[in-house]
DNA sequence: TGAATGACTCGAT
DNA sequence: GATCGAGCCATTC
């Protein structure tokens, strides 16, 4: 376990914490945030270990590109994603977000 | 040690 | 437009 990665996904949460109520953001665009775009797998795999680390982190406001919720099932309910962001204001229809475009943040390198 | 996997994305066909 | 293949890199077996 180097610092190096420790840093990585420490930013990955970071920058998911950042994500205001009403607002969604995908793997992509943190993982872009964070130097590579291609590194979105490791996003995703920061999202893995983001139910066990304190304080919370709202992974449900984190999508892939299509604004489709792959992994809402990781959450403790399939459902409790949709349940979250729908409870926010996102539309949320066959596990796919309808006002996307409305709802998409970009982190915008919170310095 | 090397190969496989994963909550992804992009460019080419 | 839809589909396919390559790239990314940490973690697991």
């Amino acid at each position: 376990m180097k610092p190096e990665n420790y840093d990585f996904n420490h930013r990955v949460f970071d920058v998911v914490r950042l994500i205001p109520p009403g607002r969604v953001t995908t793997y992509g665009a943190i993982a872009a945030f964070l130097g590579s775009k291609r590194s979105s797998r490791m996003v995703g795999w920061a999202m893995n270990l983001s139910h066990a680390i304190d304080p919370k982190i709202p992974a449900h406001r984190v999508v892939n590109r299509q604004g489709l919720l792959t992994g809402k099932m990781h959450f403790s309910h399939p459902d409790r994603m949709q349940e979250l962001l729908e409870a926010e204001g996102v539309i949320v229809c066959n596990d796919q977000i309808q006002n996307f475009n409305d709802v998409f943040w970009v982190p915008e390198i919170p310095l």
